[in-house]
DNA sequence: ACCTGAACACCGTTCAAGT
DNA sequence: ACCTGAACACCGTTCAAGT
């Protein structure tokens, strides 16, 4: 069968979307680009689609929905939390628009997502219910921290760049700083360059782990 | 003297810019809006900065760095980073469009400035130097969580709305969604409308101050 | 019900021209 | 050195008109 033109539909709209997205970063993705790559005109995709705000939630949704379904069913509630963590910051990793685009609206979907996913696991570390929520949002928090901060670097260097280059360019800058008023900057600016900021990551999930078992009652 | 119209400068475009931006959101905030408050061109600004992105980190910094200068000398290192937390949070709380600008690029001043500060304390706390790194990469991760999480409820909201405001109307949310697919969050919606997320954050931060704590060598 | 594409009301940014 | 403001090259979104 030849090729012929699909019907318009959210799905491929949104599918498009990601595309973009993941060519051509955030400002890549505009009614016109989207529809020229549709074979439509712009008012088509508003038929499917609200606005852009909505598109933006829904790709990113439809990129960190597959990704958060990881984790085996006999994982301690503790490697199940790590699972959760890296498989954000690894989604972020591949398409770095997904890290402004969480910070964007608290209610999407992939939020509330990592949200259960998380407290779950905070329920079954036996943190006492009244300490869940903090203990949920914390790991969150932090999740969405540094997912955010990546995002950051990814677009303030050229598009092609890796982890590793851009870690280079943050220590250059640090170690450039005014050694009066940053002095502890400086002094870690080494560290920054050299080391692996996906450990790193975790290091700091497991930080707070540390501190919400410290929230356990003596059994 | 009768009132005259000032000498364009970095500074005077810097404080207006504030001023729309607390007033009106990130919408408000436009060159044409900008200049007319100023009561000149559009191409005028450009002599003193060069787009809009140094706008928005200069904007962010002339709040953050004064709000950052708080905190007695003799307090204790977990005092000093609750207050600089606290002063972070309360900064979004005042200019939500701060939120999201922090989450932009990673290099800025106001950035650095929080990391430094940080920092220095997880060294008064006695990390060892290969852990301070991570420890103070953990508390300014959540902390720039937690501040872009208050910056997209409030974006969501109406303008006027208050924290409490914005609270329950997540509760609200949180309590409809599917019961099958998102037990914890809807469990713990309750939580979310009676208590101060002020206190929360503040737990937060102590969640990971506690962690830390086990980094130190015993002595 | 769904698509088309011109038109509207904006943007950030540039630049020749002024003082 | 600094300011002016028209103009350029875009945006998101709407809507009459089509099928």
């Amino acid at each position: 069968m030849a090729a012929r033109t699909q019907a318009l539909s959210r799905e491929r709209i949104v599918g498009a979307a990601v595309e973009l997205l993941d060519a051509a970063g955030e400002s890549g993705l505009t009614f016109r680009a989207l529809s020229a790559q549709l074979r439509t005109g712009p008012g088509a995709i508003y038929w499917h689609v609200a606005n852009k705000d909505e598109l933006l939630i829904a790709a990113t949704d439809a990129v960190l929905a597959p990704a958060l379904a990881v984790g085996g069913a006999d994982d301690t509630p503790q490697e199940a939390i790590r699972a959760v963590a890296v498989a954000v910051f690894d989604a972020i990793d591949g398409h770095p628009w997904i890290g402004s685009e969480l910070s964007r609206a608290s209610l999407q979907p992939a939020m509330l997502r990592i949200f259960e996913r998380i407290g779950r696991q905070v329920q079954a570390l036996g943190v006492p219910v009244a300490a869940q929520f903090a203990a949920a949002s914390a790991l969150r928090n932090y999740i969405l921290g540094v997912g955010v901060q990546n995002a950051a670097n990814a677009r303030a260097a050229q598009p092609g760049a890796d982890r590793t280059e851009l870690l280079e360019t943050a220590a250059g800058v640090w170690a450039s700083l005014d050694p009066g008023e940053f002095p502890f900057t400086r002094a870690v600016a080494g560290q920054l360059s050299g080391h692996d900021d996906r450990v790193q990551f975790l290091d700091g999930v497991d930080l707070i782990l540390a501190g919400i078992a410290g929230l356990r009652p003596p059994q």
